[in-house]
DNA sequence: CTCAAACGTAGCAAAGCCGGTTACGAATCG
DNA sequence: CGATTCGTAACCGGCTTTGCTACGTTTGAG
């Protein structure tokens, strides 16, 4: 099947905020899963994802938790896509019969209609960093001026 | 829910080069699910959307079925894609906790993003034509629906 | 007018995925 | 050692998709 239903990519985008506005602190998975509506084991499989990617940092024990591993301007919402995603089809595809001739070029047609999509959306995810998120979201009376 | 799994997107496209490449001819909804390898019922299913959006028609009755109601150049991928998902969020959201502040500027943040990555998808597909299909797979001349 | 073909749609079932929850082992710090 | 937190498995309920049957409705043929 193609994309199945699922928050991961908003939850991700939410924690990452999180960890980038704050990057020397660790934050729990209980912190993080009060924050933003959700349960710390989900959150913990969420971020597994994007530590695979290298994207974050755990650790457990007293004061552990999850940490940004590099700065908030080099993280882009197209790294975090690709981290919760994977190879997934975009669009979703089906499966033609293989004895009809038309359908087979369809369907190589639709792959190629679903890369070519993928790949428009990461260009415009890549527009934006952690660090825009953080900037448009600090709540803290920071100046948020550019 | 933001974007349940499905395949009606390469159904509807599938289908519509079909129809597209004998635009004069009815084609009744059996024999599409048997070129698509679906069912007659799922394919009237889609084929709704289609009509619902002005894409298709369809008549009952002894020589009945479904005609695509237009040039086949002046239809693109884009309007498939509108016609079968409607508003349905691209990326998928999630529901912040109303009481955080950071969550309810993150959410917005998600919302404008979705958008923009809807929009991307919508002008990368708008670049292909039910023509262009047709064209790239009808090389052989092979009749419909063997 | 009657009959058969085909649509339109409801309803049900099987399958799959998502997210919540509990549970428990592993790692880590005090 | 003991408490804390991660890592992950297992299970569940709920939802969506898709296939299938069924039945009423529309339409054309004779």
């Amino acid at each position: 099947m193609a994309r199945p239903t699922n928050t991961r990519f908003a939850l991700a985008v939410h924690v990452l905020t999180l960890l980038a506005a704050d990057p020397e602190a660790m934050h729990s998975s209980e912190l993080l899963a009060a924050s933003t509506g959700s349960n710390p084991v989900h959150v913990r499989r969420v971020l597994g994802r994007l530590r695979r990617a290298g994207l974050v940092r755990s650790r457990p024990g007293p004061r552990g938790g999850w940490l940004v591993t590099r700065p908030a301007c080099d993280t882009t919402l197209a790294d975090v896509w690709r981290a919760v995603t994977g190879d997934d089809a975009l669009l979703g595809l089906h499966s033609a019969s293989p004895d009809c001739r038309v359908g087979q070029r369809i369907q190589r047609e639709l792959v190629e209609i679903d890369r070519r999509a993928a790949e428009a959306v990461a260009a415009e995810l890549a527009r934006t960093t952690l660090r825009d998120l953080v900037r448009s979201t600090d709540a803290t009376g920071a100046p948020v001026g550019a």
